[in-house]
DNA sequence: TTATTATATATAAAAAACTTATATATATTT
DNA sequence: AAATATATATAAGTTTTTTATATATAATAA
């Protein structure tokens, strides 16, 4: 059985958790990211093959990464890599994402101790 | 001149960011909520009426948000409420977001003390 | 030995969400 | 008189994501 929530948060974020990822690991391929977000995050975060994919495909057609086919153990990988361009916006990116994080919470967070508050009359 | 990042995070969270402001406040139309969230995040976060509205439309179809349109100084307004279940989602929503946000900083925290990597050879 | 699970990438169709542009209208400020 | 602020709304187009499907090998379990 998993806990973890929808991924519907993912949605924004899966550009820039990959750029992040192959800029701490330097040289991955696209199962392996799914494996490493689920266990860096204790399974909270998983990523989908059909949200991966194209999202990788579209990074290098824009320049942001360089990939290498290799066969590893019979099966087939796809090593991608981030260029200069690349790394330059897993840097932007992920610091883009703290600070809306940090503005997140300052909505998340009550202005003043505010009590929920509901409708009043029909449920 | 602004300096807020791109809204590209907000997709995902706009249902959740509406829900809770909605629980803090307890009252609030269409209009406020985009102000209320410039103001609360020193104009970090923006959101725009074209998502905005539909989110509330599909909110009250939902039957999580009651309506009240009211004039106010000539001008029509349309107040929204939580419903019971508007309510409950709302607190199970937020609690999903903190969850998802924490599991974002264990990403976003290189686990040993690795530094960045380039792709070799071409830029 | 056969079936299942894990590893590995890929794409297409459909749905959902968001951006951008536009429309309408009143009040206030310049 | 013009511009800005307040206020809601929708439609067209784009982008993104989900879901389903396809293919293939290796390892493990029954």
């Amino acid at each position: 059985m998993e806990n973890s929530t929808s991924n519907e948060y993912v949605r924004g974020t899966l550009k820039t958790i990959v750029l992040n990822l192959l800029s701490d690991n330097g040289r991955m391929y696209g199962y392996e990211i799914t494996q490493q977000v689920k266990d860096r995050t204790a399974g909270e975060i998983t990523l989908t093959f059909g949200a991966l994919y194209p999202v990788l495909h579209k990074l290098e057609q824009e320049g942001l990464l360089l990939t290498e086919s290799e066969a590893v153990d019979g099966r087939m990988r796809k090593y991608y890599t981030l260029t200069v361009q690349g790394a330059e916006l897993a840097r932007a990116k992920t610091n883009d994402l703290e600070r809306f994080m940090g503005a997140i919470k300052l909505l998340l967070s009550p202005p003043d101790g505010a009590l929920p508050r509901l409708a009043p009359e029909r449920s």
